[in-house]
DNA sequence: TGTACATCAGTGAACGCGCGTTCACTGATGTAC
DNA sequence: TGTACATCAGTGAACGCGCGTTCACTGATGTAC
């Protein structure tokens, strides 16, 4: 879903396309189609670039046919932070699901989170503190991913493979420190990294030693949103 | 534009304060005062609040007036943004060199660092990725802070009280978390923390025990920009 | 079967607004002679 | 000492722009009778 954008990036046409209405009774399609329009103009720009005219721009409708779909400018992007967040807490779980024990759904999680920060960086910034939501219920949204943390670092201890005697606290203080590395890098592409920091964060905080091979890195096939530089690279050992 | 704020909140006049003059030769005295009325402006609104005409209501002068001190808008932000990435540094240099020891050093900058992101949360969310800056100038004044924080861990591994064997790097891990939780404070101020998770952040990434008595919680004293919560509390113990 | 009609999907023009920036200017003040 | 003048510090009006939103509308399409 959140890949596909209409136009390849860098010929984002001030012309409006044409679009064929949609058939009776299939209107809601349009709030896909619009949603999806104001993922890729905010990935390939910033929360600014999102205006309401521009959405219907991309689109290829006029500005007022977004009102059946949406009350106002905010709630555009409110929507669009919606899906994100359901993507990547998807994505989380996917992770922890797929691995082949606890440990390694742990680092899969991790490398999944950053691969979607990576993969979405403007994104990722516009979810975690874009908006001043009145109602604060982003913060219940981001309020998943730690908790599927704790759940995968639960299963470590249970396992034996960490000795954390709080798991909820320390997927926590792990999730803070993931998150202030993808934010990071998601801002500053330029900052001199240490080559492996992602081991230095998670083995730390969840207790564990990392394990022996590395983890497949889930998400490294995703393209970058734009720009040359950036791409997440899972091929650090763990 | 009915989300626009008309007048920030609070006590902000619209109408323009009357401002004395400056006496011939102390033109320059109005630029610190823009900047001081954009900082203003920035912590009790967001950077959409800080615009040109804005800024010049706050401080009392025509909009044309800023001009000579500033050469279009964005310079205003970018001026905002250096002064307090000066002021965060030193403030980490301050705990540091006024500590008793490097590992009381350490974890006071630490705690200057989460106060000055409690103190100022919106100011801190700017700091770090409001800004798109072309030249990104903005990752070189951040790249001071895990220098200071390097130097206080490489102080602790003098020391004795610290086994990392990298601190360079696991300054950056420790920084990172740090970010991580100052820059989730300063956005969602309603998601549930646990109760010590700053010790929970840097004793594993410091490989330090933390020290047995609670250092003095250096900038708790600030007071918060706006809002009645969110104020950061250095009384966790360590 | 035809046909009237309700509904759906979406449009075009217009509104008032605040914005960044430019321009020509004004009045006070220091200085050279 | 007076006075002409350059410079400084800052102003008021205006510009064109894109914005969010409202309004009255249009044409296609499904449905009841």
């Amino acid at each position: 879903m959140p890949d596909a954008m209409g136009t390849p990036a860098g010929t984002a046409p001030s012309r409006r396309a044409t679009r064929p209405r949609n058939r009776r009774g299939e209107g809601a399609h349009l709030r896909a189609d619009i949603l999806s329009a104001a993922t890729g103009l905010l990935d390939r720009g910033d929360e600014r670039t999102v205006t309401l005219r521009a959405v219907a721009r991309a689109a290829g409708i006029a500005a007022p046919s977004i009102y059946p779909h949406f009350p106002n400018r905010p709630a555009i992007m409110l929507a669009v932070v919606r899906e994100a967040f359901a993507d990547l807490s998807g994505r989380l779980e996917v992770a922890v699901d797929d691995a082949d024990d606890a440990e390694r759904g742990l680092y899969a999680a991790c490398h999944a989170y950053l691969g979607f920060a990576a993969a979405h960086p403007v994104r990722y910034r516009v979810m975690f503190g874009g908006l001043r939501d009145p109602d604060d219920g982003l913060a219940r949204l981001g309020a998943e991913i730690p908790r599927i943390l704790a759940g995968a670092l639960t299963g470590c201890v249970t396992a034996g493979r960490s000795t954390s005697t709080d798991p909820y606290d320390d997927a926590v203080a792990l999730w803070l420190s993931l998150h202030g590395l993808a934010h990071q890098r998601a801002v500053s592409l330029a900052f001199p990294w240490p080559a492996s920091f992602v081991r230095s964060l998670v083995a730390p905080l969840s207790r564990t030693a990392p394990p022996q091979d590395s983890p497949q890195p889930m998400l490294t096939t995703l393209a970058h949103d734009g720009g040359p530089a950036g791409t997440y690279s899972g091929s650090h050992s763990v």
